[in-house]
DNA sequence: CCTTGACTCTCAAGCCGCTTGAGACTGCAT
DNA sequence: ATGCAGTCTCAAGCGGCTTGAGAGTCAAGG
């Protein structure tokens, strides 16, 4: 019988810890001194504890362990035990490989500016939303804007109501100073189903626009004569961290400028990891 | 202005965390209304909100971030700090990688034997130690128990205290059934200074034993007309782990079988990363 | 036999980055 | 006026211990 220094010691496991093994009930002391409360292990513990300490290595929780050693589980079970840690743990490593790359990138970055990014680029996911939207070529980017007010001019007196900001996506694969492919969207209940005419022919449709899984943002402050700035600060981003662009960029309009406010966009590009 | 649960929407961070970060001062409101406590939050506070997220998804701390977003840091400061981040990943990333060969060598096992192992293998790290030793070339295995013997035969009349369990090195570079080369060791207190002298002209000598960085350890419970599968499974734990002997092995003879108990001994192996 | 000093006990709090929940209030639409 | 969704504050919980306070115990030395 040994007192918990000299077993912590054999079995160099802190005192702490096996304190606290002992009052989650994981590893009781062979023997309790009533009086003094003193506890006292003996040696036929240690094949328990090495098991404890092997398999909290293996990455399981100390709940799982406890019943791993007191119910008695099947082969199947702890197979599938195993095989669900395995993934976890691969999911956990590719995390911070991908933590590691951005570091890596950020690193480079200040080596070559000396400073910190004044935009920072966030991973974030779009969810599904209800829409309506019009798609059309425009002749210059600044067209956008027209195209907003007059699809506003339809919405407002339809009495629509807009359930968040709305933005643009760029259908063209490739960036092209003119005759641009873009939509207008804008977010609404799902409950508005009809379609509005606009002038020319064209139609607000409603629609559900799908959802995408990744997608790098960065928030644009200021004039839009700025906003490439923006964009390459993203594109740049973006190669450095190992991604590749999935799909056509949107533009989201939060506030427009308003006195002394600049007006404040956020960029978001759907990406993949290459 | 927006109220928290639309700001929330729009940067797609949760409604708790925000308050969080306003709790600790990380990201305050832009305004709170004093008799409702209602926080509003300003779009114009999206750029530092993103950077909170983006130095997050570094892997830096709350308050790494705040410092550095309220204090200015220098460039050089800067690339220290993201240094210290990186080889930090690093370590975590190639731990994760050893736990995932651990879980998959732990796999391999259950499928091919159907069940956990018996004893279990762990690794530790062997401290330094003020010893008392004899080196001696024995005949046959079991005449360690004669050395064993022989050397407390010495110790005991000189009144030398052994402040831990006795143990033996094997110092053959490979197995052999006969003429081994081992080493007698008894830790004693650092003021044991002098040397002992036994029968034949061997002598105990003092001296600081050599720790060992890593050791692969197994506790075998019972005589030791067994402890070749201990040794069996330690060897094959180290082989299906990737790692490599890198030392003499240690027998610690922890207990002495003694009336119903068995004798219990860790084998100790000093091993190190393929 | 008494004193030291090393050890042990219990209980509570701290770590980190939130999340969850209780209980009370506010704001907006019917 | 009445819902109901949103918001507030405060407290506790998560995991696996560690740290610390304050009190008691043990073994060796004088």
């Amino acid at each position: 019988m040994f007192k918990i220094g000299d077993f912590s010691k054999i079995c160099r496991v802190p005192v702490s810890a096996l304190r606290y093994y002992a009052d989650i009930g994981l590893l009781e002391p062979a023997q309790i001194d009533s009086f003094t409360g003193y506890r006292y292990y003996s040696l036929n513990q240690l094949p328990r504890l090495n098991r404890i300490i092997a398999l909290k290595d293996l990455g399981l929780t100390l709940e799982e362990i406890g019943r791993l050693l007191n119910e008695d589980v099947s082969p199947e079970e702890l197979r599938g035990m195993f095989r669900l840690q395995q993934t976890k743990i691969q999911q956990q490593v590719e995390e911070e490989q991908a933590r590691l790359a951005r570091v890596a990138a950020r690193l480079k970055q200040i080596e070559l500016e000396g400073k910190m990014p004044q935009q920072e680029v966030v991973l974030k996911t779009l969810e599904a939303q209800h829409v309506l939207s019009v798609r059309q070529v425009i002749a210059k980017p600044q067209h956008v804007a027209t195209l907003l007010e007059e699809s506003f001019d339809v919405l407002m007196p339809a009495g629509v109501q807009i359930t968040g900001a709305p933005f643009v996506i760029f259908h063209d694969e490739e960036f092209k100073p003119a005759d641009l492919d873009v939509e207008a969207v804008f977010p609404v209940t799902p409950n508005v189903q009809s379609h509005l005419e606009m002038a020319g022919g064209r139609q607000l449709k409603a629609h559900e626009l799908a959802g995408v899984p990744l997608a790098a943002c960065v928030v644009h402050v200021g004039g839009f004569d700025k906003i490439h700035e923006s964009y390459s600060g993203l594109a740049n981003w973006i190669e450095a961290n190992g991604y590749r662009f999935a799909g056509p960029s949107r533009e989201v309009y939060l506030s427009p400028p308003e006195g002394d406010n600049p007006a404040i966009t956020e960029i978001q590009w759907p990406v993949e990891k290459i």
